[in-house]
DNA sequence: TGATTCGTACGAAATATTTCCTACCTTTAA
DNA sequence: TTAAAGGTAGGAAATATTTCGTACGAATCA
């Protein structure tokens, strides 16, 4: 549990896709980031294999690769890593520089809103 | 611009900080993070300075690091990839996560409310 | 049936990052 | 004035990460 920058990639994929070829893997990340060889992919999804990252349909031919750890906790536990590392474990740090932020659209922020108010409620 | 782990770590302690020796610098990754030689934080500050992330002022014999990039900048950059590679560029996803993180108190919460408040005034 | 395409396995190379050894100079203190 | 402590520089080694070439088997199709 320590994806590397390129293996998150390769999980973005699955855990949006679903259990997958390294075909589509290596296709998606061809459109959607960079050019890549396809054995390159292969190689880094047989290591995420060993590291317990990815499970491995080998039934077929085509083997189907399966992200192994959680979409939710994943991220969860790098936000965590993230926030303590670059804000000193304080949420709203990360807020205040989030809201500093040109990027961060009015409708984001109502987003945001919203959800605080979702939250007082239940 | 992109600076590594263990980069990172020595911004922040020259942004909190402010100018230092190698010496200090060291010493406060020795308590605060990890054990490490001296030597290696002096060649890595070395690497940052033909990076540019980096000024050393050579007048005395203690050379005296600065800072070359700014905190905030920096950190908004960062903060923007990682939302960009993890949230698909959404700030509310963000905080959806980090709102269902147990780690988040009710200080933080607050804290993010009044700053909304705040912004929604301005 | 061949030839081409598509798949996996394996190993090595290329890069990026991190760590530390050694040499040598300056300052300090006995 | 000499030994010890504390500096920098540089190169090499150790790791971690990423990329790809080659070999070879299975499937497809002309």
């Amino acid at each position: 549990m320590e994806p590397t920058k390129s293996e998150l990639e390769i999980l973005q994929v699955l855990w949006k896709s679903g259990p997958s070829t390294v075909r589509f893997v290596n296709d998606t990340l061809n459109e959607q980031k960079r050019a890549v060889q396809y054995t390159s992919t292969l190689k880094l999804m047989q290591i995420m294999v060993e590291k317990k990252m990815l499970k491995r349909d080998e039934t077929n031919m085509k083997h189907i690769y399966i992200a192994a750890i959680e979409e939710q906790k994943t991220k969860s536990f790098l936000l965590d890593r993230f926030v303590d590392s670059m804000f000193n474990g304080s949420a709203s740090n990360l807020m205040m520089q989030l809201l500093g932020n040109k990027k961060t659209s009015k409708k984001e922020l109502q987003e945001i809103k919203d959800l605080l108010d979702k939250l007082d409620k239940s």
